[in-house]
DNA sequence: CTAGGGTTAG
C-alpha cells in the first residue's frame, strides 16, 4: 500500500542545460565487441524436458541434451538455473539457443541476461547482448544494471548513452538504474539531467523513480534538495518513507526524521524493523536521548525490539550518550547479538569512560571466539588511543597483521592516532607514510602526533598542509583545529594567520571547534585583539569559546576582564564548567585579585556544582601564596582531597621562593621532598629558592644530594620564530650560528628592564611618600 | 513474462 497525497506540480531543483549531451563518441565500440563464438555444449545425458532439466540442476556434473531444449519454456529453464544458481546449466541453455536462433527472440535473451548478471558474469551478458538481434528497453536496462551491479559506472553510463543514441525509449526501470547510478557514483550533474528527464516524462511520480532521486541528492547534497523531492512525491511506501527517515538522521535533522516516522504511523503503512533501526538511530542531534527511550518502548509495542538491527540501534544510542549502564542492559536482552552488537558495546563503553569494561567486553568476544571485523579492531584501537593503552594497542596492531587487515585504511588511522596520542610519532609516521591513499582522518591523525610532539618535531605544519593539498585532500573542522593548535605550541603568528585565512576560505571558520582554535591560537601566539575580534565575530558560540576567550585573558593577565566575561557568560545562560573556573582563577592569579578569585573557588561547588579539581587547589595555593598568604595556602593543601599531592607542594615551594619566604618555604620544601624523594625538578626548585635568598650552602646540600641519587632532569626548551623559521635554545645554548649576537641583545635588554625596575621603584616610593 | 528504489545497527 502506498499514501497518496496530492500532487504537487515539481519545481525544477537547479535548471540543467541539456539533456544528454555528452556522450563519448568512444562508447558504442568498447561496448559493442565482436562477437565470438560460444563454447562447445557440455555432454548431456538427460532426455526430458523441464522436469529432468530440474533434476540435472540438483545432480552435478549432469547436463541435459540438446533435445532437452526443443520442448522447453525458456524462461522457465532460465528461472530454475537461476533459482539452483546453476550457472553451467545456464551456460548450456545459452549455447543451444545460440544454435537454434531462439536468441532472436528479445524476451528469451533478456532471460538470459538477467541470468548471467545474477551470476557477476557481465562478460557473458555482454556477449549475449551482442548477439541479439532484436533489443529492447529491458534489454538495455539488464545490461547497464549489470554493470551497475558490478561497480562499473563507466560501462553502466556507455549504456546509457548509446541506448539513447540508437533511439531506445528510456521507462521508469530505466531511469531508475541511471539515478542509481548517478548516485553511487556522485555524478550529481547527470543526476540533475536526469531529474529534468523524469519530470518531462511524468515518471518523477513513480515511487522507485523518487527513491532513487534522494538517494541521489542524499549522496551529492545540499539536503534541502532531498527534502524538496522527498516534499513533492505524490506517492510513498515503506522503504521510501524508512530511507527518509535515515537521510534526516544523518543530515542531524532529527525532528524532520520524527515526523517523517509519524506521517508513516499515522498514514496506515505497516512500520519494519528498518523503520525503527532508522528512527532509533536519527536521535543524535536535535532528537536525544529521552526521545529513544521512547523509540525503545513503542519498538516493543510493534514486536521489533527483538530485531537484532533495533537492539543495535539502541545500544548505539545509550553509548553515544555515556549511558553504558542501559547499553549493557539492551546488550543482555537480546536474543540474538552479531559482532556490531559487541562493537556497539565496546564503543559505548569507551565513550562513558569504562576503558576497562571495553576491553573486558572485547576480551570476552575474543574468548567466543567470534571473527574480528575492521570496524571492531578500529573500535578497540579507539579505545586503546583513547585511555593511553599502548600495550594492548600494540597486541591489537599484532593481531590486525595476522588477520591481514594492514592495509585496512580505517585500522591504520585508528593505529596512527594511537601511536601519535601515546607519543610514538616514529611509528605513527612510518604508518602514515605507508598509506597509499591518504584521507583527511589520516592527516588529523598524525597532526594530533605533532600537536603531542609539542613541536620539538622538525616537520613543518606549511610543509605537511602542502602535502595535503597536494594529495587533494579536503580538511575539515578537525584539520584546521589541529594545525591551529600546532600554531599555537609553536607561538607561530604568522602560520596561524595564514591557516585562519585558509578556515575563512573553506567557510569552516563558521565550525565552532575552528573558531575556538582561532581564538588561542591568537592568545597563544601573543595576539589577544585578535582572539577578541574572533570572539566577537562568532556566528553563535558554545561553552568552549567562552572557555576559550576567559582562558586567553587568563594567559594575558587581563583577570579584571576574565570576570567581566563571565558575567556575561552567565547571562547568557551558558554553564561554566571545570575549566572555566580554572582559567578564572589563572586570571585572578596573574592580575592580583585574589579576592574575587577566593571568592570564586569558594563558591564553585555550592553555587555551580563543580568539584575543585587538583588544578583548582594548584591554583589556589599560587593564588594565595602570590598574594601573601601563604599560611593559609598551605592550609588549602591540607584540608584539599588531595594533601600529598607533589604538585601542590611543589606549587606552594615555587610561591614562597616568590614571596622570599624561607619559614614557610623550609617547611614546604621538606614536605615535597619527602613526597618525591626521586624527582629532580623538586630539588633543583628548592635549591634554587635557597639560592634566591642567597643562602648558598643550603643550595648546594640540597643538590649535592640530588646528585648522590643520581637524578637528572630533561632540559628545557624555548623557541621563537623568525622569518617564518624556528629556532630553539636550551639553557646556556651556544650552538645557535648567532649566539654571540643572541647574548649581547640579551645584555641590552636585561640592562634596559634594570633601569626600567629601578625607575618603576622610584615612582612606587614616591607614591608612598 | 524479462529489467527498477532503501544496503539499517559499529
Amino acid at each position: 500500500m502506498t499514501i497518496l497525497l496530492p500532487p504537487i506540480s515539481l519545481p525544477c531543483l537547479s535548471k540543467p542545460q541539456h539533456l544528454f549531451l555528452p556522450f563519448k563518441p568512444e562508447s558504442s565500440k568498447t561496448i559493442f565487441t565482436g562477437f565470438s563464438s560460444c563454447k562447445p555444449l557440455p555432454n548431456c545425458s538427460v532426455q526430458n524436458p523441464k522436469l529432468k532439466v530440474t533434476q540435472c540442476c540438483t545432480s552435478s556434473g549432469v547436463f541435459p541434451s540438446e533435445d532437452t531444449f526443443l520442448f522447453s519454456d525458456w524462461p522457465e529453464l532460465v528461472k530454475i538455473s537461476t533459482e539452483f544458481r546453476d550457472f553451467l546449466l545456464g551456460q548450456a541453455i545459452h549455447a543451444y539457443l545460440v544454435k537454434s536462433g531462439s536468441l532472436n527472440d528479445a524476451f528469451v535473451g533478456n532471460n538470459l541476461i538477467s541470468l548471467y548478471v545474477k551470476f557477476n558474469r557481465l562478460d557473458l551478458a555482454q556477449r549475449v547482448f551482442d548477439k541479439m538481434p532484436v533489443r529492447n528497453t529491458i534489454t538495455w536496462t539488464s545490461l547497464m544494471k549489470g554493470y551497475l551491479a558490478d561497480n562499473d559506472f563507466q560501462s553502466a553510463f556507455c549504456i546509457a548513452g548509446d541506448m539513447f543514441e540508437f533511439g531506445e525509449k528510456f521507462n521508469e526501470h530505466t531511469c531508475t538504474v541511471i539515478l542509481q547510478a548517478c548516485s553511487t557514483s556522485g555524478d550529481k550533474i547527470l543526476g540533475e539531467q536526469m531529474h529534468s528527464f523524469v519530470i518531462k516524462s511524468g515518471f518523477v511520480h513513480n515511487v522507485y523513480v523518487g527513491t532513487s532521486l534522494i538517494a541521489m541528492y542524499a549522496r551529492s547534497g545540499p539536503f534541502g534538495d532531498v527534502e524538496k523531492v522527498f516534499d513533492c512525491m505524490a506517492c510513498k511506501d515503506v522503504r521510501c518513507l524508512n530511507f527518509m527517515i535515515l537521510e534526516c538522521g544523518k543530515a542531524g535533522n532529527g525532528k524532520k526524521a520524527f515526523k517523517v516516522f509519524i506521517n508513516l504511523l499515522n498514514s496506515g503503512l505497516e512500520p519494519n524493523d528498518y523503520t525503527f533501526t532508522n528512527i532509533i538511530s536519527s536521535c543524535n542531534g536535535d532528537l536525544g536521548v529521552e526521545e529513544g527511550k521512547q523509540l525503545q518502548g513503542l519498538a516493543f509495542k510493534y514486536g521489533f525490539l527483538n530485531e537484532t538491527s533495533v537492539g543495535n540501534a539502541i545500544i548505539s544510542l545509550y553509548g553515544k550518550n555515556g549511558m553504558a549502564d542501559e547499553a549493557k542492559r539492551m546488550f543482555s536482552l537480546m536474543t540474538e547479538r552479531n559482532v556490531i552488537s559487541w562493537t556497539a558495546l565496546v564503543s559505548g563503553y569507551t565513550r562513558s569512560g569504562y576503558g576497562e569494561k571495553a576491553v573486558d567486553a572485547f576480551m570476552e568476544l575474543h574468548c567466543l571466539g567470534v571473527n574480528f571485523d575492521s570496524s571492531l579492531l578500529t573500535t578497540i584501537l579507539d579505545c586503546c588511543s583513547e585511555y593511553n593503552k599502548l600495550q594492548l594497542g600494540l597486541q591489537i596492531h599484532g593481531l590486525v597483521i595476522k588477520l591481514g587487515y594492514k592495509s585496512d585504511v580505517n585500522i591504520v588511522t585508528a593505529l596512527i592516532d594511537l601511536y601519535s596520542k601515546s607519543g610514538k610519532l616514529q611509528s605513527a609516521r612510518i604508518l602514515f607514510n605507508g598509506l597509499s591513499s591518504k584521507s583527511t582522518a589520516s592527516f588529523n591523525a598524525i597532526l594530533a602526533g605533532f600537536i603531542e610532539d609539542r613541536g620539538n618535531d622538525e616537520q613543518d605544519s606549511m610543509v605537511l598542509f602542502n602535502q595535503l593539498r597536494i594529495a587533494g585532500i579536503k580538511p575539515d573542522f578537525v584539520t584546521f583545529s589541529r594545525f591551529l593548535c600546532l600554531s599555537s605550541n609553536q607561538a607561530s603568528l604568522q602560520k596561524g594567520r595564514s591557516f585562519h585565512a585558509y578556515a575563512i576560505k573553506t567557510g569552516l571558520e563558521a565550525d565552532f571547534s575552528v573558531a575556538n582554535a582561532v581564538i588561542t591560537m591568537y592568545a597563544k601566539c601573543g595576539s589577544i585583539e585578535d582572539s577578541h575580534k574572533m570572539f566577537m565575530a562568532m556566528n553563535g558560540r558554545d561553552f568552549i569559546s567562552w572557555n576559550a576567550m576567559i582562558s586567553a585573558y587568563a594567559l594575558h593577565g587581563q583577570g579584571q576582564k576574565a570576570l567581566l566575561l563571565f558575567e556575561e557568560m552567565k547571562k547568557k545562560g551558558v554553564a561554566p564548567d571545570e575549566l572555566t573556573i580554572l582559567s578564572i582563577l589563572q586570571a585572578c592569579t596573574y592580575s592580583g585579585l585574589w579576592q574575587d578569585g577566593l571568592g570564586l573557588f569558594n563558591v564553585m561547588g555550592p553555587k555551580y556544582g563543580i568539584k575543585p579539581l587538583l588544578e583548582h587547589y594548584a591554583c589556589m595555593v599560587d593564588l594565595l601564596g602570590r598574594a601573601g598568604h601563604l599560611s593559609e595556602a598551605m592550609d588549602i593543601i591540607n584540608k584539599s582531597p588531595f594533601p600529598n599531592s607533589t604538585l601542590l607542594w611543589r606549587t606552594l615551594v615555587n610561591v614562597c621562593k616568590l614571596c622570599g619566604d624561607l619559614n614557610f618555604g623550609k617547611l614546604a620544601s621538606k614536605r615535597l621532598l619527602d613526597l618525591s624523594p626521586s624527582e629532580a625538578g623538586s630539588y633543583i626548585l628548592v635549591s634554587n629558592m635557597y639560592a634566591g635568598e642567597r643562602i648558598l650552602d643550603e643550595a648546594a646540600k640540597v643538590r649535592t644530594v640530588m646528585n648522590d641519587l643520581k637524578l637528572s632532569k630533561e632540559v628545557g626548551c624555548s623557541w621563537i620564530e623568525i622569518e617564518n623559521k624556528v629556532h630553539h635554545f636550551v639553557a646556556s645554548d651556544k650552538d645557535h650560528p648567532k649566539s654571540r649576537e643572541i647574548y649581547a641583545g640579551l645584555d641590552l635588554l636585561r640592562d634596559e628592564m634594570k633601569w626600567n625596575y629601578d625607575r618603576a621603584d622610584i615612582h612606587l616610593i614616591s607614591e608612598l611618600v
